[in-house]
Order: structure tokens, then sequence, then C-alpha cells
DNA sequence: GTGGTCTAGACCACA
DNA sequence: GTGGTCTAGACCACT
């Protein structure tokens, strides 16, 4: 359900989040299923209860699932956020260095975009 | 020429890599231009000398500048990289996920592809 | 008579204490009304019976409500409080947390207040 | 600057939570502030670095304050957040609660709002 | 058994 | 020295 790569730069605890965000997009995960307890998925990817419960709790405070002590834990009914100006403000900053990237390497503004959507087939298909 | 938040999150040497990325690709910095050199950037922008010397290894390791012992560093003759797969590859990961919390704020396909572009828009502006 | 949102973070005992005070308050429950047995409302609202019991426990141990032994639970006669100056100070507590949260947000004195009175029309409504 | 209760049930990253936010409130914090550096901070109120790192961690997620590593933390520029309805509508249930609590010791409508405003009294002589 | 909190101690990236 | 991440292990509240 989740890939771990402990090889990677990028924390395991964002790799949940990330993981579990694209489960919820592609809809493996749905309002009210439950989710592994932190402790099972913690002995399935091998990592820590506490890193996995981090995930949980940055995934709680985003409103994408609910913990309820003593009995586990779901994803949210609605978890459609608001949209947030800070983090797109953010985002438009890490498009901007890739798109500079991007330049260097010859690609342009046509050929991005067809990157992206390319992106956007991938993640439906998968 | 380079603009540093030094309240920003991303470190440092990184702005400078960037910065000096967007100057290049908007053309304020040409081929064979003379740049500054360590210590006097580092003044400029009030920053440890450590940590530009740290962003031009990486630049001139990535073959977008020049150092010349005893005369100074230089923009590269030919800046246009090969197209790094592996880092296409590592970008599409990145836009995936931008794409994945982008959904969950309610922002689809097209209303991305928008933002992408008004990045574009900014760049050319700025 | 209750609700109970298994979903919320508020444990259970603590939301049947919660319940069972609005109805009190609303007049629904009045003083010698009889009240569900433990093992009833446990299966009225599908909880666990030590759930509802602690909850009794509780709401008795504040004097809301009376069991007697071989007859049944019933509303205490005299339900009014003395006012426990513990209390208040530990919910002036909260008040300054909640007040300073809506700072954060933009809301000020008045428009807590505006709020405040909502939720009271809210209760009479309900 | 912040003080610590340990035998509170609060948990001490939730003090230290609401402690820097009253401090911002009060304006002994004001935007770009240093404040104490996690270590510091752990040591001054004998606390596990992690346990501050924690409330740091919240702090920032909120947008109160901004971490840059290896140079320290800081209260962020601009700390007026979005009204955000998801807490507006939790507060409200806990304004209802106090309500309740507050009905069963004889304070009403008038005598609750009283009680609010002696708090933002408190609030800005503290 | 479930999540929540806390401590202790380790290693890494950054300035 | 500063914050970021991770592990290990403990105790508590709730069901």
């Amino acid at each position: 359900m989740i890939s771990i790569d402990s090889r990677s730069s990028k924390p395991i605890y964002e790799q949940i989040i990330d993981g579990m965000k694209e489960n919820i997009m592609k809809k493996i995960l749905r309002p009210n299923d439950k989710i592994p307890s932190v402790r099972e998925l913690a002995s399935i990817i091998t990592a820590n209860p506490n890193t996995v419960s981090r995930a949980y709790k940055e995934l709680e405070s985003q409103g994408l699932i609910v913990s309820i002590k003593g009995k586990g834990t779901y994803i949210a009914d609605d978890y459609t956020q608001d949209v947030d100006y800070r983090k797109v403000k953010q985002i438009k900053g890490q498009i901007k260095n890739i798109i500079i990237d991007m330049h260097h390497m010859g690609i342009d503004k046509s050929e991005f975009i067809e990157i992206i959507k390319e992106v956007y087939l991938e993640i439906d298909k998968g």
C-alpha cells in the first residue's frame, strides 16, 4: 500500500504522508476506511512507531484522517481542504525553481506542460 | 543581483545557486561574464564565505560557471546542460506530490496548468 | 436522546456526560425522571457498558443523577451545583486559550462575544 | 517567559505553544524577534529538547514562528492567520460544553459574558 | 490493543 | 551551536 525508500533523502514520515495522500487521491482509501494502526504500519514498513505516529499526526492536523484513542485511525469524512494561499505561494516558488532547472536542460514551456500532463496520466493509471 | 531571504527554510547556498541560475535564464548574466569572487559576493549578501563557496562549487560541478585560478569566476560558454533523465524523473516525483496537494485543495489539472503559466509570466516580468 | 460521534477525538464517556447535561439543561430530562440503565443505554448507542458505567459514575459523583440499587437511575432532585471556583478558574484558562487563538485569526472581543451568543441560540433551538 | 506546570494534565508541548502564543499576543514577542533555541528552552524549563522541538514545529506549521537550520528560531513576520472554519466549529463545541457546565452552576448568559470580559482584561493586564 | 506523551540518546545538514 | 530526523523504550488514557 505504501512503499518506503529508506535510501531516499526524503524523511520516512514524509514518504508515509505522501503515500497516504496518493492512496486517498486514487480512491484506494475512501472516507471512513480504517487504516493500519500505528504499530501495524510501523512493523509493515519496519520503521519506528513514533515515526508513523508523526506522519499520522500531520495527516490528522491537515484533516485527512481521524485518530481515535483506543479504537484506531480512519480516513476523514470530508477530506477537501480549503485553498491555503500560503501553501500555493510556497508551491509557486518550487515550480519556479523547477522551471529554471528545466530551462537549463533546454526544456521549454510547452514541453514542460507536456511533462505535467504525463504525470497526471501516471497518477490516473497507477 | 541575488536576493537572499535569511528567514527562508531554504538553505542560503541553494538560494545562491537558484538565484544565479535565474539570472542566467533571464540573460542578466551571459556566457563569459565575470561574476563576483566568493569573498565579494559573501560581503554583498552578508553571508559566510564558506556558504558562497559551497554554492560556487555546486554551480561549477553542474558546468554553469568556470573558475580560473588567479583570474576569477566566469559564466560558462555553453551553459545548456544535457537532459538528465534521472533529474527529470526526480522532478516528476516532486510534481506528483504538488499535484496531490493541489488536488486536496480542490485545484484540478486545468487550474494547475494556469498556475504554471502564471509562474512563467512572473519569471519573464521579474 | 444522546448522539455519539465515534469518530470524534472526545472520549465517548465524556460525550455521554455532556449529552446528559445538555438534556438536563434543555429540560428534556427533569428531576426524578428515570434514565436508561447502563446496559440499555450501552445497547442504544452501541457502546461498551463499561464506558457508559464510567459516565454514570462521573455524573453521580457530580450529583446530577442518583442510582438506587434494584430500582434504576434517576435525575437528581436538585441538580443545581454550587459554583465551584476551582472549576471556574480552570474554565477561565480554557477561555484564555480560545481568545488567543481567535485573536490570531483576527477575531476580536466583540466578534467573539457574537460567537458566544450564537452558541446560546443554537442550544436553545437544538 | 513561559511557565510550565508539570503537574498539569495539559501536555508540556501544548503549554509551550499556548505560552508562546500568549507572549506574541501580548507583544512581549514581536515579529523577527529571536526566541530561545530548542536546547536552551529545554534546559530552562527542564524538559526534553524533543518536547520543545515538537512545540516549535507546531507553531511553525501554524505560521507563527520560522525555524532556520543552523541559525535559530524567529517570530514570523506576518502572524495573522486566516479564519479556519473547522477550528471555529471545534471551538464552538468547546464553548457549548462550557456554557452547559456554567448553567449547572447557576451561571447564566449575561454572567458568562461578564466572565469572558474579565478574561480579556486579565490578558491585557498580565 | 489503540493512540498520546515524554525521555534519552544518536546522527545529519547548515552556518 | 542550531534545527531535523530517527530509534528505543516507557507510561498513561481509552475501549
